[in-house]
DNA sequence: CTCTACGTATGCCATATTGG
DNA sequence: CCAATATGGCATACGTAGAG
């Protein structure tokens, strides 16, 4: 990035963002998962189960599997269909299962694959996280950003949607991620994943926005009117 | 021509949101 | 209110370009 065209641009950024503060009722599975469990495999789970789905359904079908206790011993012996039915209100849940079973499985094998994942450089952990069939980038930066602090952002279609018209043009993945991680403050990283995603749900809806309301209206190129 | 490395389109499924 | 359409991440099948 050029650097004093967007020192400027840089500072609204943050401000706007660092401002702005999360409605009451705005759920985000991840967050709760992760003040509520310190367990790493719970929280790989609730990635899972939140891909493609609402977070309201995902929270569902997660306490769905706590009820049942859940330990990767426990979902390793646990039949596929047996498995498809609690997980079945996330939606997806055939492919969702077969995941979760490949996850418990590498576990059984490797208990502390999670944990360790941890010590390894971002770009390896990451490697290792997407080289399970059912794990992608999304899924991969989301958990080991949350739960291994690493400075990787997560894009999920709120957030692509978001930066495209902030930026007014098309950007894939990897552009959209390192966007944000170039010009976000490192003490924002995590929050403002959940922000973006919130301006996407609230005002930067694929149709009928808001940009009125928005309150990145004033830093965006996009903007209607 | 074959092999690889990408790129694109589509199905998966439930829910949310839209237009009528 | 309901039917149509959009959303969401990933795997898969298929297509294309370039290298050997």
């Amino acid at each position: 990035m050029q650097k004093d065209t967007n020192d400027f641009l840089r500072e609204k950024i943050n401000k706007a963002l660092r401002d702005l503060n999360l409605e009451e009722g705005q759920r985000f599975i991840v967050k709760e998962v992760s003040k509520n469990f310190d367990d790493p495999f719970y929280l790989l789970i609730s990635i899972i189960l939140s891909q493609n789905t609402n977070d309201r359904n995902a929270i569902e079908a997660f306490l769905n599997l706590v009820e049942r206790g859940l330990d990767f011993r426990k979902l390793n012996s646990m039949s596929l269909d047996e498995l498809e039915e609690i997980i079945r209100i996330s939606g997806l849940y055939k492919s969702k299962a077969e995941t979760i079973k490949r996850l418990a499985g590498f576990l059984s094998k490797d208990e502390l694959f999670l944990k360790n994942l941890c010590k390894k450089p971002p770009e390896e952990a990451r490697r290792e996280l997407t080289s399970i069939k059912g794990i992608g980038k999304k899924t991969a930066d989301l958990f080991l950003s949350v739960y291994c602090n690493m400075p990787l952002f997560p894009v999920d279609r709120h957030i692509k949607r978001v930066t495209e018209r902030l930026l007014d043009k098309e950007m894939d993945y990897e552009e959209v991620s390192q966007f944000w991680r170039e010009v976000l403050d490192r003490n924002l990283l995590k929050e403002a994943h959940y922000k973006l995603i919130y301006v996407g749900r609230k005002f930067c809806r694929p149709k009928g926005e808001k940009c009125d309301l928005c309150p990145l209206a004033d830093i965006c190129r996009w903007r209607s009117e």
